[in-house]
RNA sequence: GCGCUCGUAGCUCAGCUGGAUAGAGCAACUGACUACGAAUCAGUAGGUCGGGAGUUCGAAUCUCUCCGAGCGCGCCA
């Protein structure tokens, strides 16, 4: 719809180019929506800028800028004002398009080849297969998944991934916390308490059960000489002893088959639950065959080589401090083990290596600290340092009520994704975790989701969709024609402003895809659809739809079909379901 | 202490690469169903955009500085 000013604006300026009254042109033309009616439909503020570089006061050239332009079928009319903005008010013909496009373009309706079929690298959730997913992967799974949708819908083409942090310490204290409650499981009392370092959840507890009945008592012998831990404080070097001591007693294979007992079933639901969500993954990439296809070793092989590493204390150190970082970061420890820094490079340049010029990493907010290094390790690469972009996700508060929850995943005391996906319903949900900007902290509040689910916005806009479909129910009951796509009717009699501001919402829904592809916010999304909904519940309330004459029904019918096919596509991005009845 | 993010109406938040009188939803108050779904709508009230200074035709938006909040600063992941 810019386009209907945007081209005859551009012949414009480019006639006062060569006329020598502009000596210089316009990056890229900008137009506005002016908040009051009556500064028009759309506003530029082109004869602002450009008024130093032609040493002319903007009124004035504001002026010539109007009398250049050429007739167009769309403009009614070019208007000067205030300081030097250009006011364009815009014919019925060009809202009364705006219907006839959606038609025809259906579910494609807000698509565009912006990204040229460029491969994008999207990594999110990536959560630890320690324990189930809480509400805080949630918002990462929902943010992701919108966020390929659209970047898809604007030609790009996605490539989603897990990353799966399968070899680190905190799977190993997943293992020793599954063996502990198998000891229990099989009738053996521990020594001592259940340790808190460890993970406390019941779902640890049920890993335990599933797994003696498979493997049997055969690990027993490994719970009979537990090491004591009187006296020791209950933190990470009370487990690494009950690590240490279980991969003794175990053997590598045995213990290796404990850790895969966890890790799979934990692995499995994490998948079933986003799958359950609407969150598809092209590949789940585990970071143990990092480990296993000598990556790690070859990525770390390429720093050095650059030069951009040296030994000290018996440590091998990345010099990040040369691309911005604020210290060195250690690659290999004294004790000759690989740091979850230095997978996390070869893990990146793995990624450009398969052809991936773009990633989007989804992180979690607290781990920001830790964007420069990864950044610093890929220019020391050689990449771009446009390749990598992080998008930091603040995590989902919880409340019940006044009352904050705690998340801790050790302490078990979570709510898990899968409990509020059965208590809010999927719709809400989604909508609900991309209602605000990622870097926002978002208040959740259960008790509200839960008690007052009616009120979430999701339903005020799903309703407007039903609400279209709920009209065709009626027009059928009552034996009147309906519009039937292939016979679209003229739009003629579409003249009332309420019927415009809905038109020039659906103009938008381009526009508002585009926007939050490029800022990768897909919250832009959930707000317009409220907006799109809100205008059409006013126009709904003040216009009756199916009168008698025909041409008129046809007519309102059209708008609000089309109304309801672009909430359908906007919700189709977020993963929402567009009920035809509620 | 250093770094990142943030501070907009009573609450939760929008505000598109600076644009003309700062918006929405809840909550409060007043109205609209013998009418296509009232899960809706119309209206009232509510803000020195944390404070101050600067940049310019023009600042919630950019710069600086204070105040306040969250997070990060490990040979953890």
């Amino acid at each position: 719809m810019k386009n209907f000013v945007a081209e005859p604006l551009w012949q414009a300026l480019q006639e006062l180019h060569q006329q020598g009254i502009l000596p210089q042109l316009p990056a890229h033309l900008e137009l506005d929506r002016p908040k009051q009616q009556a500064f028009g439909h759309l506003a530029s503020n082109v004869a602002l800028l450009l008024s130093k570089s032609s040493g002319k006061r903007p009124r004035e050239l504001a002026e010539a800028i109007a009398g250049a332009l050429p007739s167009s079928p769309w403009i009614e009319k070019c208007e000067l004002a205030g300081p030097g903005f250009l006011n364009f008010f815009l014919r019925p013909a060009a809202f009364q398009a705006a219907v006839a496009t959606v038609h025809a373009e259906g579910e494609r309706y807000g698509s565009m080849d912006m990204g040229r079929g460029e491969r994008i690298h999207l990594e999110f959730v990536s959560a630890n297969p320690t324990g189930p997913l809480h509400v805080g992967h949630g918002r990462g799974a929902a943010y992701g998944a919108s966020l390929a949708n659209i970047l898809r819908f604007c030609g790009y083409e996605v490539f989603c991934e897990y990353y799966v942090n399968d070899a680190g310490r905190q799977m190993d204290i997943l293992a020793a916390s599954v063996f502990l409650r198998y000891l229990e499981v099989a009738g053996q009392a521990l020594p001592w308490p259940f340790p808190k370092s460890a993970y406390q959840g019941e779902y640890v507890r049920d890993i335990a059960a599933r797994f003696h009945e498979t493997a049997g008592d055969v690990l027993l012998h490994a719970g009979e000489a537990l090491p004591a831990l009187d006296g020791m404080e209950d933190g990470d070097r009370m487990v690494d002893v009950l690590i240490a001591h279980l991969k003794l007693r175990l053997g590598a294979e045995t213990y290796s088959r404990l850790h895969a007992a966890g890790l799979e079933e934990i692995l499995a639901d994490i998948r079933d639950d986003l799958a359950g969500f609407g969150v598809h993954y092209d590949n789940w990439y585990p970071e143990r065959s990092l480990m296993q296809g000598g990556a790690v070793e070859s990525a770390i092989a390429r720093l050095v080589e650059g030069g951009y590493t040296y030994s000290s204390g018996g440590a091998l150190w990345f010099r990040s401090t040369e691309f911005g970082d604020d210290k060195d970061r250690v690659l290999r420890r004294e004790n000759g083990a690989y740091t979850y820094f230095a997978s996390d490079v070869a893990y990146h340049w793995e990624k450009f290596q398969r052809g991936f010029g773009k990633m989007v990493d989804m992180w979690g907010a607290d781990h920001h600290g830790y964007i420069p290094r990864v950044r610093a390790s890929l220019q020391a690469l050689g990449q771009e340092d446009s390749a990598l972009e992080v998008l930091l996700v603040q995590f989902a508060i919880l409340y019940r009520g006044e009352e904050k929850i705690s998340m801790s995943t050790r302490a078990g005391e979570f709510v898990t994704l899968r409990q509020l996906r059965e208590e809010v319903g999927n719709d809400a949900a989604r909508f609900f975790y991309v209602l605000r900007r990622a870097d926002q902290h978002l208040d959740f509040d259960l008790e509200l989701a839960t008690r007052h689910s009616e009120e979430n916005p999701v339903f005020y806009v799903q309703y407007a969709h039903a609400r279209v479909h709920s009209l065709w129910r009626q027009a059928g009951e009552r034996g009147l024609s309906v519009p039937d796509g292939a016979g679209l009717p003229a739009l003629r009699t579409l003249e009332d402003p309420r019927e415009f501001v809905l038109a020039d919402l659906l103009w938008r829904f381009p526009e508002q895809v585009e926007s939050a592809a490029r800022e990768r916010e897909p919250h832009q999304i959930a707000f317009y659809l409220k907006e799109l909904a809100a205008s059409f519940h006013t126009y709904y309330n003040a216009t009756r739809i199916l009168v008698e004459d025909e041409d008129v029904r046809l007519d309102r019918l059209a708008l609000c079909r089309a109304v309801a096919r672009t909430l359908a596509n906007g919700l189709a991005l977020l993963g929402v379901t567009a009920p035809e009845q509620m």
